[in-house]
DNA sequence: GGCTAACCGAGACGGTACGTCCTGTCTTGAG
DNA sequence: CTCAAGACAGGACGTACCGTCTCGGTTAGCC
C-alpha cells in the first residue's frame, strides 16, 4: 500500500534556508520574496512551496536551527545570577544580525499572521518561559525571592524591557543592559520597604 | 497673475482617514492597500499619494488624532499612583480595536520602515517617555523612589511588560494587569533588602 | 545473456487509454493533461511517459483502435453510391462524441506538432485516400465519371466539405448532409454542359 | 458621474500586435505566450490583459486588420470567374506566413475555445459566405448555374477543398490549385448529364 | 523456488507560464 | 490647480503541468 516516492532532497532544503538567511542579512526581511529565495538557492519555487507554507515558515526554520541551545537556563544557585546570564545571552543573540534581523521580521509579520504567531509563541513562550518560571520558583523556594511574587508579571517585565528596546524604542541592546535590567527589577523602584 | 486654484479638499482628507480606519478595523492592517482605501473613500489613488507617502502615514494620521489627550501623566503626589493611572490608560487604549489594531500594524511595519519608526518614536518616546521620566524624578525627589534608580531601565521594564503582552506573548491586556505590573516592579523581586 | 525482467503491464496500458478517452469525453481535449490521465487511470506519470511521447500519442492510440473497420470503401458497382456510403459513415463517425471530440482535438494539436501531423496523415491520407482514389478510378473505367477528372481535387472537395463543417463552420454533420455533398459535387454547378 | 481616465495608449496597442505577429512568424503560434508578447513589446502583462482576454484575441486583432479588403468578391458577370478570382486570393493569403501561420493557429485554438470560434465564425462565415452566396445567386439568375443548386453545399465543397489542404492534408496551396478546384466542382464528376 | 532485472506507484525536482493584485507614476477631462 | 478616473510599467504572488529523476515494492521469467 503505502507510498514511496522520491525523498525530499536535503540539499535543496539546506540551499533554501541558507539563501533565505543571506537575503535577510543583505537586504532585510521586508525585501525577502519566495522568488528571490528560489533564485538565490538555485531551486524551483514549487520546491519551496512544497515544504513551507510561507516565507515566514522558511525564515523560522532557518533561524531556529542554531539558536535553541544558546537559550537554555543555567542553575547557579542564585536566581538573580541565572537571570543575568540567560537574559544577557538573549540580548546578545538579538544583536547578531544573522539572528536579530530575521527574528524582528518574524515578530513583525506574526502581528498579522496567526499561524506564525502561534509557531513563535510555541518556541518563545512554551519553551523559554517555562525555564524562566522554573528559575523564579527555585528563587522563591530558597527564600531569595518574595514568596508572593507574581511570576508571570515578573517575567513580562524582565523580558519586556528587552523586547521593548528591540521593537519599540530601537535603542541598542547589550549584555550589560540586560544585567542592569535584572538588577533594577530585582531591587524594585521604592526607596524603603514600608512604602 | 493667474487663478487661485482649487484648495485641497478637506472632505477628501477626512474620507481617506475614515476609510483607512474602517478597513483596518474590518480586515486588519495587513489587508490594507492604498487602492482599497481609495476605493472605499471614493477618492483617486493620486489624491492619497499627493498627501501621504505610504499607507503607514495615512494610518498614523488617522490613529493619532484623538489619542493625545488620553495619555498625559497625572500628578497625584504619589509616583506609584501616577504610574498606575497612566499605564492603565495605555493598556486600556491598546485593547480598543479602533486603536490597538492599527497601532500594532504600525509597530509591525515600522520594523522595516525607518521613516515610520522615527515618526512613531517621535510620538511614543519623545512625548510619552518624558512624562514618565518626570513622574519618576518627582518620586525620587520626594524620597518615594530609590535615589540611585535607573530611570530609563525602570521605564523599559514598566512599559516593556505592556508591549511584551501586546506584541510577543499576545496575552490579554487590562487596566488591572497594568496596575499589577506597576506594583510588582515597584516592590521588586527580592525577599529582603539585604540581598 | 542477461535476465528477462518484467514485461509491460497491459492492464496499465488499457487503464491509460480508457482514462484518456473518458477525460476527453467529459472535459474536452484541451483540458486533458498527462497528470490528469495518470490520476484517473491510477497510474504513475512515468508509466505514461514510458509508453507514449505526448498526450496526443495517447489519444491517437485510444481513438484509432476501433475506427479502422468502419471506414473501408464498399464496391457497389456505382462510384456515386460507394462515395455516398463511405462519406456518410465518416460523417456519422465524426458526430459520435467518443470519436469526434478527441479527433478534432488531435487535428487541432497537429497544427503545431509535425510528428502528430505525420501520424494523422499516415492514418487519414495514406490509408483512406487510397480507397477513395480507387473508387473514382473504377468510376472512370466504367464510364460513369469524366475521363479527365482530377481525382485529387475531387477528393479534396468531397472530404473538404465534411471537414469544413467539422472544423471551420461548425455546422452539424449528418449522413444526409454527406449524401447531399456527394450528389451536388457529382453533378457540378453549371446549368448546361456547354458552359 | 462620467469617467475620464487616461486613454488607452495606441503606441502600446500597436507594439503588442506587432510583437505578437513577429513571434508567431518566428516561433509559431504554439510557442506564443502572453509573457513573451509583453516582453517583446516592452509592455506590462497587465496592459495586454486589460485589452484582450487571451492570446487568441491578440492574434485575431493583429491578423484581421489588413486582410479584410483582400477578400471581397468581384462581379465580372461570370460566377465561375468570380469564384476563381476570390478563391485564388484566399489561397494566396493562406500561403503568406504573416497570415497563414497565425490563422491556422487560431483555427486550431478555436476548436477548444467557443468564444474564439464565434469570433472567427463571425469573420469567416457571416462576412465571407454572404459574398459567395451572392455570387452563386447571380449565376443562377443568369442561367449560368443550375436552378436547383444547393448553395450551401456548393460553398462547403469549394472552400472545404482549400481548408482541407490547409488543415488536414497539409498539401501546398496556390492560386492555380484554387482555380482547378473551382473548375472541377463547376463541371462535376459525372461523365454525362444523364447519370 | 529463488534470483534478479524490468516495471510499477509515488512523488520530489527544476522549470515555465499562468492570470491576479498591488505598487507608484502618468495623463486625461471636468469643476 | 485639484480632483476622480483609470491606463501604464513593473514585480511578486500562488497554482498547474511539464518532463525528469529517484525511491521502494512487485512481478515475471530463467536458472
Amino acid at each position: 500500500m503505502g507510498a514511496a516516492g522520491r525523498p525530499k532532497s536535503d540539499k535543496a532544503r539546506r540551499a533554501v534556508l541558507a539563501a533565505a538567511l543571506e537575503l535577510v542579512k543583505d537586504h532585510g526581511y521586508a525585501a525577502l520574496t519566495i522568488e528571490g529565495i528560489a533564485a538565490r538557492a538555485g531551486v524551483a519555487k514549487t520546491t519551496i512551496y512544497r515544504s513551507w507554507p510561507s516565507k515566514a515558515a522558511v525564515v523560522m526554520d532557518a533561524v531556529f536551527v542554531e539558536s535553541d541551545p544558546r537559550l537554555s537556563f543555567p542553575d547557579t544557585g542564585s536566581a538573580r545570577e541565572d537571570l543575568r546570564l540567560q537574559i544577557s545571552r538573549v540580548a546578545t543573540l538579538f544583536t547578531e544580525p544573522g539572528f536579530g534581523k530575521p527574528f524582528v521580521g518574524l515578530l513583525a509579520e506574526s502581528q498579522h499572521d496567526p499561524a506564525l504567531a502561534d509557531a513563535l509563541h510555541q518556541w518563545l513562550i512554551t519553551a523559554r518561559r517555562a525555564g524562566a518560571a522554573e528559575v523564579l520558583r527555585r528563587g522563591v523556594e530558597r527564600g531569595e525571592l518574595r514568596a508572593d511574587l507574581d511570576t508571570d508579571v515578573a517575567i513580562d517585565a524582565l523580558y519586556g524591557a528587552i523586547y521593548y528596546r528591540l521593537l519599540v524604542s530601537h535603542q541598542p541592546l547589550s549584555a550589560q543592559y540586560a544585567r542592569t535590567v535584572v538588577d533594577e527589577v530585582f531591587v524594585g523602584l521604592r526607596a524603603r520597604e514600608d512604602i
